[in-house]
DNA sequence: CGAGCAAGCAAGTAACCACTTGCTTTTATC
DNA sequence: GATAAAAGCAAGTGGTTACTTGCTTGCTCG
């Protein structure tokens, strides 16, 4: 693997386990298994390495799509919000620290963010296509309910090893008892189309 | 005000200003206008003043108490939600800090999640009542719609100012938008009980 | 007034941090 | 096998941090 890469990748894993402060150029080099010197020969800076990995790391994130003309609603939704609800237990350290930095380095907290805003704003497309074709209650705001979903998916993955009480169920489960709420909210059947 | 007293308030503001690393004893100090060495005679180090002052915030912060006999539901479930809603607004920079220190300060989330824990907890109680006295759908998982609500709720405070994109309304009426479909989520009339 | 306590102040300690410099060793390329 | 680029290594610099020590000042209470 290149040195340079593998220093992007000690980054993400250290700065996920200790925060921008804690993740010392010490600490990231010896993780990737290079001097501490070489580290500076590629990166100009600390922050700019920092801003490098989390930038890199959520070009990677792309993710699973939702399709432009539905099919089968309630599948496809269910689908998604499971991917993506993956995805965030799976970055849940790391999405916690970024969050924590917005003040002090809100250029690392844009890079975190940039992936959630595009999904949440094609979730409000995907409703409002429901709305439009019948497939869904008229009258509610498609922004709101695309951020409640995502509030609700984002909350339980992000919080649910801090507070594991407030989660009696498990992670796979959780999707599962969510979704149903949400389609009874947004008035989408839960029977298959056929 | 008592020098404890303020230097209590000053290590929350600080500590919500620059998290755990970021809030040096000197800060702490500078900010409550007493001297650096007073700081260690009322506390025996930084972590134990850290942590008082984060545990007697989480005592202050008891909240509005949802009643055990539902007498008007949307009108109790709304303005619960409003006043928990502006509380997570109010403390949203300290309770991101405090989340990014989960994984090397346990002692100090847990402070700060007692309060949710709990107010998760009475929402539940609270939506099962609505169940036993039919006056909501009697299918859904209540601690499931609990945790959806309240994470509707604490994403929208948390994250709305490091992505405004995604919340194209105001704070006071992101509530009004999400409670609705909460209600239709769990088959409560929109109408007033008369 | 006078004893005792709380706070201020100056200075210092030991550790850690990001980052640099000068030099040697490895590795790839032609 | 020569050349050059990339990496390792030892050491150091200047700054910051939590925390300590020794001494002085001011305030309170009897």
């Amino acid at each position: 693997m290149d040195v340079r890469e593998s220093l992007l990748k000690a980054t993400v894993k250290v700065f996920a386990e200790a925060g921008a402060r804690g993740a010392t150029t010490r600490r990231i080099a010896q993780e990737a298994g290079v001097n501490e010197v070489t580290l500076f020969r590629h990166f100009k800076s600390k922050d700019d390495l920092l801003e490098c990995a989390l930038r890199t790391l959520a070009e990677l994130a792309a993710d699973r799509k939702l399709p432009d003309i539905p099919a089968d609603p309630v599948a496809e939704l269910t689908e998604w919000a499971r991917d993506h609800h993956r995805m965030l237990h799976k970055y849940r350290a790391l999405i916690r620290k970024t969050m924590g930095e917005f003040e002090e380095n809100p250029s690392l907290c844009a890079c975190t963010c940039s992936a959630t805003i595009k999904m949440t704003s094609d979730l409000a497309d995907y409703l409002k296509t429901l709305q439009l074709r019948g497939l869904a209650h008229p009258g509610f705001n498609t922004h709101a309910a695309a951020a409640m979903l995502m509030g609700a998916l984002f909350a339980d993955a992000i919080s649910r090893d801090a507070m594991p009480d407030r989660f009696p169920y498990s992670m796979k489960e959780s999707v599962d008892l969510a979704m149903p709420l949400f389609f009874q909210a947004i008035g989408l059947t839960t029977r298959k189309k056929s």
